[in-house]
DNA sequence: CGGAACGTTGAGATTCGTCAATCGGTGTGG
DNA sequence: CCACACCGATTGACGAATCTCAACGTTCCG
């Protein structure tokens, strides 16, 4: 199974940061893997797996968590299609964290013996598969600041603030609207909250009159506001050109 | 300046992690750069500066953090010596963080331009470099479990856990020793509380007579227990050999 | 001696988790 | 069509965890 469309988001993504050469473009387009899919609520990835593959997110939401032996899950990423989803697992070879799906998903396996050869020969490329990991890394920084040094509500609000860029730039969000099919124990589940915190903190943002969020469809009413609550500034994602 | 005996730390946790071949070596002993020495409270790496290098920590023990307008400060990862701390500059181009120094810290200020011909020239050696920002994540990512879902002694108990082992890693502990230049206002910006309640689980883990953290030193008493305690496993930091 | 930095303690307020019940929508079998 | 079960959302009550404020102790240094 060969890529093509599939890879659109993806290099969409990569072509905000950097320019790619026709010969990289084509590199790209010419990785290759199973598709598989996996049903909402299922696991994508499996916890502590050794791997051979490494998944790039084609359609759905998902979210990478690590758990505690009580059963305690915490997410600390949500994935957006065009996600290299655990690249991480290219150079750490098993992965510390397991990725479930929020809503019924597409992903490319690629084979790791595929992303070494395109190292062996790509170096810009590589350095911009590298930066795909390092925005993980820095989305990972700042759920930590929310969740060490903020209240609840800027921790919500910062979430959204996120999905929203994130979204838009795969064109999977416009008009602040977007999907977002995550139940309430999920969000707690990502912002370090239990499900009753996590409904009461939503009907605060409702109750400001920030969000509308109903049926797995979110609604930003005042990103002015809601931006400077969360103190939300999007630089970490990245999403700019940079000679790399 | 040259980096020579100064990277020892640094190569030595790379070979920790898949074997070097001589030329990557050398390469690596070829990298050159300003050393830099920084005193106790100042800051390594502003916030948000655009960078031109990259800093490897020699000594010292150093702190990554993000902030919010009112000056709290979220530690997301603590840099001990062979850990090339800002590295994410590399692709990021501009930092989305700061780093504070905990104890006096020389660093080893190296070129992008140096780091771009690397990764131009080996391959392998670029895979090894990527590993290190994705081990960042990695416990970024245990912090983030840590935050949203352990109790204050659990918590404390994993960054002591994880230090441990990073610091032995590189021959700054030995026998559940280590020297950890932290104040107790520090830690708490580490482990998301309050400086009076970083103080009372401090206590809360002597009272189990499960450290002794006196004058900047901490003897672990029980490993066992502080690690069951913390939930701690290892693997997350990709200490041992693996062929990527 | 005085001040500064760090550690420690107590008291009261706030945030947040847990438990348990209820509500509404949806799907299924009869 | 209706009864029922199930899932997710919502609510109330209560207790636990944590923060804030304020004071005090200790050590070090000029």
């Amino acid at each position: 199974m060969t890529a093509d469309n599939q890879m659109a988001p993806f290099i969409r993504k990569l072509e905000r940061r950097d320019d790619l050469s026709e010969v990289e473009r084509e590199a790209l387009l010419g990785l290759s893997g199973r598709l598989r899919d996996i049903h909402a609520g299922q696991s994508i990835i499996g916890l502590a797996a050794r791997v051979q593959v490494s998944s790039l997110l084609i359609s759905g939401l998902c979210g990478r968590y690590s758990a505690l032996v009580s059963g305690a899950r915490q997410f600390t990423e949500i994935g957006v299609p065009g996600d290299f989803i655990d690249l991480h697992g290219f150079v750490m070879k098993r992965l510390d964290h397991g990725v479930h799906a929020f809503s019924d998903c597409r992903v490319l396996d690629v084979p790791h013996e595929q992303l070494k050869r395109l190292t062996e020969r790509h170096p810009h490329l590589t350095r911009l598969l590298w930066l795909e990991t390092v925005v993980d890394a820095a989305i990972h920084r700042q759920w930590l600041l929310a969740l060490g040094r903020q209240n609840a509500p800027a921790r919500l609000a910062r979430l959204i603030c996120e999905l929203y860029v994130r979204l838009e730039a795969v064109d999977l969000a416009r008009d602040r609207q977007m999907d977002l099919p995550l139940t309430q124990q999920e969000l707690g589940e990502a912002l370090g909250f239990s499900v009753v915190h996590a409904n009461r903190t939503l009907q605060a943002l409702r109750r400001r009159d920030l969000i509308v969020w109903r049926d797995q469809h979110v609604e930003i009413l005042d990103w002015e506001r809601l931006a400077q609550l969360a103190e939300f500034d999007p630089d970490y994602l990245r999403l700019h050109k940079e000679r790399i």
